[in-house]
DNA sequence: CCCTTTGATTAGAGCGCTTCAACACTTTAT
DNA sequence: ATAAAGTGTTGAAGCGCTCTAATCAAAGGG
């Protein structure tokens, strides 16, 4: 910065207006400090303006995991929203982690982000407790155990519990009454689906072959579930699975079993990722509005920084894809 | 900084030092610091400590699209080398946008990163002239036209030719000749794929069939494709797909064209991504080791911050994965 | 012709940290 | 006892920028 004010005859101070675009700047040195500036090749040192400025323009997103795809579009949104207010997002993965999570929160609040958004984290309650009051916070996709009674934290969730409903709704109303629920166990969002499963079940008339089992939120998690079941005397007549990573894996090993879907077994997913658009799965799932999530996430955020003191909770509507994987049940 | 020091009765340097772990610290003062720290909640201004330190161990990582699982992973290989060589990454997304690739560079020479990896990336050689000799750049998993010019470049890439000819000897042993390539149109490994395409068809006697149809890298970019070769007189008896989310989208077309895999048509995707090992795709493709590749990233960048100076390129083995969707011709 | 106003420019302090050279204090060798 | 070497600690400069308050120049008003 020194050398481009040098070398258009001006002072360091005025070099920094230009670049940071003042209008109180006469065109003429504008010009000159443009131009020595890319003679120079010079390139404004970031770190150094947000020392300077004490602040960094910068959200900072933990993503559960990169490689499923449900995330991986909410980041998109996130990104997106963050953008068009002239904020940068760094994003770091917790590769389903939990102390990886925690040290990349940590990581982020050291590089001084303004917002923080936690993107399926499984961080519980305690580990946010220091960090809400240093920087603000947003839970996007999952409901962290004790989040609520964090006045720093904002909230961005589809309702998991209704879509839960939703699913158990349709698959009764097809005829099947052994409905199984493979869960995403420790996962951030499994304790609400499994909610909604158990009440849907009740309201069906169902509570009493209400069924949850283990499971995670990938393939492989479903294959020991799977065999298991179909050991039993009355297997389910439906599965209604985690997400569609976990449907996927259902679908497989249904299939290396010899039994076909939805004639024999219906299945369901949740999330809508691209995955259950496929012909060849044609998923029956649940839809989350992923971008808008991601977008409300930046707004939360956005508000908090204006001044807003109070925590908020968006509470977005799921919705039913019925694809071909759900049908009535054998007769 | 200032606060913890007066808390421990020590200056603001040994406080510094403590943080920093270093050696010649009493156990007693090291003590008091560090409580005094956690007492106050103090946590280190990494853009402080980044800007006087004159480094960031910070690489910045660019990504053609994220929502590709094939990327996502490429990029979970650079984090985990990086962090096990105590570097941090910053992820910036390109959503396959060249400008935006292009800003997203700008901004990461601006962090000071002290290593740039582009994943995929579409920017062509011009575009990387300034950058490479500010920062160590090693290019990710596509042949930009060009980055063999750059000394400053390193290049990790699979062997797209290679991997294309083993798809072509496959469908020629089953006794295919028309086989269609789809292409992945301006996507930075397309060409070498196209290349391969062509040689292996030579090779196999079948170069007059030889037919390369643009495509682009996602489902949707099948569709107008297969529906203009299915009404042509002899259409293809195998399709060759840019990569697995364009094999995905063949396979939906074909499916509703009542056209069956592989009985009627082959088909055979590129990257190996955890979609072509769903059972219910289970789709013949190649493999690339895209661990190994983001690995080989950061110790590429990591040798040029040891002084190596010649480019180096390494280029990784494919490896054909035949699963289900390929088969002799239909007589 | 001087004073005020307006607008453009600059000096310099400060952002939170690291690090080097200097310093004080021990220990060991002489 | 004294010099030399080793330990632990600190003062202060400096990293590259921003921004306030001060300065300067030009223009307009009385």
């Amino acid at each position: 910065m020194e050398d481009v004010a040098e070398r258009a005859n001006v002072s360091r101070a005025l070099v920094s207006l230009v670049i940071n675009g003042s209008p109180k700047v006469s065109e003429q040195k504008r010009r000159r400090v443009l131009e020595a500036a890319r003679a120079l090749g010079y390139r404004p040192n970031l770190m150094a303006r947000s020392l300077a400025q004490q602040r960094t323009r910068i959200i900072g997103v933990l993503v559960n995991d990169l490689r499923n795809p449900f995330f991986a579009e909410v980041v998109e949104g996130i990104e997106t929203a963050a953008e068009s207010d002239e904020f940068g997002i760094v994003v770091l993965n917790g590769r389903r982690d939990r102390s990886r999570e925690l040290s990349a929160v940590e990581t982020l609040v050291q590089l001084q982000v303004e917002g923080l958004a936690l993107v399926g984290a499984q961080l519980d309650g305690g580990d946010l407790d220091e960090i809400t009051d240093i920087v603000p916070t947003v839970v996007v996709a999952s409901d962290l155990v004790g989040s609520l009674d964090h006045p720093g934290v904002d909230v961005i969730v589809t309702d998991g519990r209704r879509g839960a409903e939703l699913v158990v709704e349709h698959l009764a109303a097809l005829g099947h009454e052994r409905i199984l629920h493979i869960d995403g166990a420790h996962n951030a969002s499994a304790a609400e689906r499994r909610q909604g499963y158990r009440r849907g079940m009740e309201a069906a008339g169902l509570g009493g072959l209400a069924d949850v089992r283990a499971g995670g939120d990938d393939e492989a998690a479903a294959f020991a579930v799977i065999d298991e079941v179909l050991a039993e005397p009355a297997p389910p007549t439906a599965v209604f699975a985690f997400n569609d990573l976990l449907a996927a894996g259902v679908l497989d090993r249904l299939d290396d079993a010899g039994v076909s879907v939805p004639a024999d077994v219906s299945l369901v997913g949740f999330d809508n990722t691209f995955i259950a658009a496929l012909h060849h799965l044609a998923l029956t799932t649940v839809n989350q509005p992923r971008l808008t999530m991601g977008e409300m996430a930046v707004a939360a955020l956005l508000e908090r920084l204006n001044g807003r003191n109070e925590p908020v909770r968006h509470t977005l509507e799921p919705e039913l894809v019925v694809r071909g994987t759900t049908g009535p049940p054998p007769s």
